[in-house]
DNA sequence: CTTATTGCAAAGCGTTTGCAAGCAC
DNA sequence: GTGCTTGCAAACGCTTTGCAATAAG
């Protein structure tokens, strides 16, 4: 179903790494976020629906998930990392409201054209990208004209 | 000379906080960054070049310089939080390389278009964005064909 | 059987905070 | 004087690590 699951499996193989269950459950459980994790929340949802797993065995394993391309570095926030699942093609970037904290995510073809075009201006190989924009939703706009905010924050 | 030392007094005199020698100096030696630092790095060279002043008075002013407007968060490297002071209209974006951990700062007025239309389309007022690219330079690419083999970051 | 992996608890490390003294305004 | 600031050290919270036991290949 997943080609993840296969990617991580060869990935380990390859290197004489071992399949454990730990392993294995937390991998599904990455697979079932629909959209950012931290640490922590992948592994209260391991313990809660797979066998018990250490905290030391979930952080253990996030640089092969990520070395093996299951998942994806994203958004920090607050001191904490975001992860993400790689998506085959639907690379996404996001909009975050500073007002509310809403992310939308967001995919856009000429972005990665643009990417490349910079690129190449730079003799530089793009593996990926990360694009954060930061700014104010509807409603917090209008929020804000209430309260007749002072210019200049964040 | 630099407004961002103006924009900061002001923004200190707005709130009722207060002008310290501290604050000053560490003003002074952020202005003083050229590229990215960290809040070691600016501890460190306040200690150097001025007065003696805490890390926690260094920690504690970060929330204010980034509230007026005199600098802004950019790049996590490793766990640490990267700073950069925000001059006037140059905007930029970073390229890093994978392999050696170069930094290269670029413009583009295209990429800012984009997003202004992105923006529109969601009905979201941009503040500010960043752009990280990460990828790998020329001189790493031909390291790599040399070796034939991935590096191991995160 | 060999070598990676696990859980635990302790250590690490950047950052934050409580507190009493100090200083800008 | 008032109340924001400071330095110190302790506390914090996330992450990493040493170790002995365990299990995958």
């Amino acid at each position: 179903m997943d080609k993840s699951i296969d990617n991580f499996r060869q990935y380990l193989r390859e290197r004489g790494f071992k399949l454990t269950p730990e392993r294995q459950a937390v991998l599904m459980q990455v697979l079932s976020f629909r959209g950012h994790f931290d640490v922590d929340q992948l592994y209260e949802k391991v313990k809660k629906y797979n066998r018990k797993v250490s905290r030391a065995t979930v952080y253990r394993l996030i640089p092969h998930l990520i070395d093996s391309g299951v998942i994806t570095e994203t958004l920090r926030c607050q001191g904490r990392i975001s992860y993400e699942k790689i998506q085959g093609e639907s690379r996404h970037d996001h909009i975050v409201c500073l007002g509310c904290g809403k992310v939308i995510e967001f995919r856009d073809k000429k972005l990665q054209f643009l990417i490349d075009n910079i690129c190449k201006k730079y003799d530089f190989k793009p593996i990926e990208h990360r694009l954060g924009i930061r700014g104010y939703c509807k409603e917090c706009m209008e929020k804000k004209e209430d309260a007749g905010e002072s210019p200049g924050e964040t």
